[in-house]
DNA sequence: GCAGCTGTTGTAAATGATTTTCAATTGAAA
DNA sequence: TTTCAATTGAAAATCATTTACAACAGCTGC
């Protein structure tokens, strides 16, 4: 059967040995109980759960993202300079960014392909390429 | 014979239609005297300017890049979250983002090649594709 | 060359996202 | 249930960047 929400964000609190405490289970499952990938902001993840009535301060709202994305849980993206995205997503894989909207989601991957990437210089290897395609709405 | 690099930084601001002040100009030098690209952030560029004499504030610093990027002669690169970095060439091409030192550089792009680029999303056309390859020393 | 207008500069204060501090609280192991 | 390290949260601290605004500097026309 479906695992429930409170499940699916017990387990995946579980497989990266984070304490599933109250508050991280709130924000785990408005991040993962559904299933669906999800690109949130601090600010963003922190209305949410103000909607559904879980008691989180947003310093926790902050400490948990940075805990989520150390722990390999989440994965940061980088676009706008003044904020950072989590996204639940964490495979390599490209962004739309609407730059009016300041929105990220995902695009599109299956046939995105990169050919020729540059090697890594001596001494160094490629941690991760990350892909942003600016978009602006005409 | 080769222009002097004053003559080339006042060539750059007049084709952008930007009055040649003494500060412009003298970042301008910094950026492209010798004709090499190079990439920038706010404060690295008024530690340049200091060990060069020219006195610049930083608040200057701030608007003369922001004037720069909005006139079309530096690129902004968000790589970092933490600050901005400004690129002196500005056309699409793929950065190394050295994690450890917080550095940014160019890759070499002859060969890099992304295709099937995802299409645009109906009402929204590609502003630009950001490539940026982040290093992890071995 | 000089007045006058507008764009620039610089200091200091303001902003805004994020982090830190630290005392109180809580999960988990014994 | 005792114990102890990890976690929470309110408030203060950081840090890059922007803004306010008064002094100043290019430019243009006279």
């Amino acid at each position: 059967m479906t695992p429930s929400s409170l499940e699916t964000a017990t387990t995946w609190l579980g497989g990266a040995g984070l304490r599933p405490t109250r508050q991280r289970l709130a924000l785990a499952e408005l991040l993962i109980g559904d299933g669906q990938h999800r690109h949130v902001t601090a600010e963003s993840l922190f209305e949410s759960a103000k909607s559904n009535r879980a008691s989180v301060s947003l310093a926790t709202v902050y400490n948990t993202l940075r805990a989520f994305c150390d722990a390999g849980l989440l994965q940061e993206v980088m676009v706008d300079g003044s904020k950072s995205y989590f996204d639940t997503n964490t495979h390599d894989h490209p962004h739309f960014f609407w730059e009016d909207e300041g929105r990220l989601s995902d695009a599109p991957a299956e046939q995105l392909v990169i050919s020729n990437i540059p090697d890594a210089p001596e001494g160094a290897e490629i941690a991760s390429v990350d892909v942003i395609i600016r978009l602006r709405r005409i």
